[in-house]
DNA sequence: AGGGGTAGTGGGGAATTGTGGATAACTATG
DNA sequence: CATAGTTATCCACAATTCCCCACTACCCCT
């Protein structure tokens, strides 16, 4: 399970440690085009199943084949080096408007990276509608 | 079980002391961003529930994306230290305004913490409007 | 009231983690 | 086949985190 949010820089080989609480968890990652501009990794595992539905998904919606294009064809092998870092490909970094720091963040089955600006902006847009935050705490029971 | 309200300090590390009441059923605490500006700590058993809830949501939803990643990201495990205490990420520090002083307060499931200022101000707002509160709450059947 | 125990707080040292750079291997190209 | 450029592996430092020990204050029991 990847919790948490942890900010690291991406060095000028495009680098980026993984949080060392999620490497015995990362046999084997893959990075990808996430939502919101922001690129997800995930365990070998995770990546499979997610494929397998992916492809599952009807090719006669314009809209389902743009996902699967943009899920697919961005996906790369990502293995840790010695230090625990993956090398995030230069296309990806370009889609995730990355530069130097940026932040990583697990959620359950999947990690994030976001440029930290970004992240910020995006956290406190959600942030502000506190109301629906609440809404939606209600609803699953807390 | 916890309840009650305990006063107690952050010290430079970011580390504060879990009441000695609640550290028996404490076992592998979770904290995370809460409502109204504080913080909540849940026991491992609780937080799982509350994961499976949020990851069951629809990941093509902007709004629910949005609130999962905050709930999912502002997340951490917590384990309690030899003294009890547990350690307080900065960012979580960041949303809670949290300074030296905070209070701890139980909650029958979970664990809340507070900036002590904020804590005053909240109760002192609620005290004001208890009548209120109590039209409200009997609209609920209590 | 005294004494033993527990709880909260602070700090020091060791191990781990993040970061940058250097060297080696590999690929492509003329 | 040689060379230049690119990619991968390795090494080293600095900062942070984690774990342990010590002190003080309070509570409870006798």
């Amino acid at each position: 399970m990847f919790i948490g949010e942890y900010k690291h820089n991406i060095d000028e080989k495009g680098r980026i440690a993984v949080p060392a609480k999620f490497r015995k968890q990362l046999k084997g990652a893959i990075i990808t085009r996430g939502l919101d501009r922001c690129l997800f990794v995930f365990n070998k595992i995770e990546w499979q199943e997610l494929a397998k539905k992916l492809i599952a998904l009807p090719l006669a919606q314009a809209n389902s084949r743009a996902f699967v294009r943009l899920m697919l064809a961005g996906a790369m092998e990502a293995p840790l080096d010695g230090q625990g870092r993956i090398l995030v490909p230069e296309y990806l970094k370009q889609y995730a408007a990355l530069k130097k720091q940026a932040v990583v963040t697990g959620l359950y089955n999947r990690i994030e990276i976001w440029d930290e600006i970004e992240w910020q902006k995006y956290k406190s847009k959600t942030e502000a509608s506190s109301d629906d935050i609440a809404e939606k705490l209600s609803e699953l029971g807390i």
